[in-house]
DNA sequence: CTCAAATGTTTACGGTATAAACATAACCGA
DNA sequence: TCGGTTATGTTTATACCGTAAACATTTGAG
């Protein structure tokens, strides 16, 4: 499937784009097809060369956001160094970069992704990612998986929370809310790090 | 301000009922303000007599199920006999709430409301019906604001993870993920029930 | 009874998504 | 090199949408 080199050069490539710098202006049902078409110097209709319908065109900038969110938890976490502290700044990297995209991480969500909680963790999206830390850092006892889906839902949603106007966007809270260790009675894994009461107080 | 009796009888009152229906059949994004006349038997227009802007009506309908939800914490909350079980429930209502009301449930966080976590207690909506559950329940040298925005990210994250569809829809699991004592590690207020793990495992 | 205000309608405009028909440019086999 | 098939982009058209402006009607107040 050679993308390169007709009329364009690389047209959907370049709606891609002019919709990523479209969702850092305007609210994602703000933008309209023919908005990006415009910024990329086409006809309205020859989006539906390369995307079926709109929502194509969004998903696919949702994909694309998708991989930045995943990269930029990734960096936190090896920030971090791992462990627990790793962890918990992947949730609040994860809270940050929806001040830091409202519109594009509103989108990521609005669009099904394939995996769930019940896959395995054989895909090496951010869904593995998070449950490989749950395993490794859920109290004793505690489901790995039903760990792993309150610090997402936590972090998902404050994040909401403030990126809606509901709570007031304070950066040390997204750290204080956002910490595994409120979640674990300050209990966390041997060898992760010493045994302290969480920060969250 | 009477609104009874003029040509149609009350339009204000069947545009936001109409509306109200409509949101139970289509996302929010879905209805439009002409739909919404044509419904209540008016011309597109009429709308503009009594609303703003489409904007308004949406925010008159976002009222509407602010109410609704805080209706359905309240009775959960009073049908556990209030406590920590009458908290707990309060949560898993929000949750089913949006699972029931999926188009309504975005349509209320979609609008700013008035009031956020820095408010005091004073107001009478559901944010002080939280507030005031947080004082008496969040563990001893918590901040109860703290743990109040933790319980309310748990569950509005929950919800709009099920509701997006990332996470499967499990009705145990509402309970289990949202417990206040999963939160607490097992410590809550005495006097408030007898002291034992978090169900959360 | 009259008149002004409240309410609803008609008409109009610019925007939207997208379907259909058409035009062109690139590649591919002969 | 040529000719046609296919991929790509444009033009045109349709049916919606939100909403502004002008007009019509109904209502209640004086």
């Amino acid at each position: 499937m050679n993308v390169r080199a007709y009329h364009h050069g690389d047209l959907r490539a370049a709606l891609v784009s002019e919709g990523m710098a479209l969702l850092v202006e305007r609210a994602a049902d703000a933008v309209s097809l023919r908005e990006v078409a415009r910024r990329a110097g086409v006809s309205a209709t020859a989006v539906y060369r390369h995307f079926p319908d709109k929502e194509a065109l969004m998903t696919a900038l949702a994909n694309e956001g998708l991989a930045r969110l995943a990269a930029a938890q990734h960096a936190a976490f090896e920030a971090k160094g791992g462990g627990v502290d790793g962890f918990s700044a992947t949730g609040a990297a994860y809270v940050r970069f929806a001040l830091a995209n409202p519109a594009l991480f509103r989108m990521i969500f609005a669009h099904h992704s394939p995996g769930d909680l019940t896959a395995g963790d054989t895909s090496d999206d951010a869904m593995s990612f998070l449950l490989q830390n749950a395993r490794a850092l859920a109290p004793p006892g505690t489901d790995p998986r039903a760990f792993a889906l309150q610090c997402w839902s936590l972090a998902h949603g404050l994040a909401l929370l403030m990126l809606d106007g509901h709570v007031p966007v304070d950066d040390a809270a997204i750290d204080r809310i956002v910490d595994v260790r409120a979640m674990t009675g300050g209990h966390v894994q041997p060898g992760e790090g010493f045994d302290r009461p969480g920060t969250c107080a």
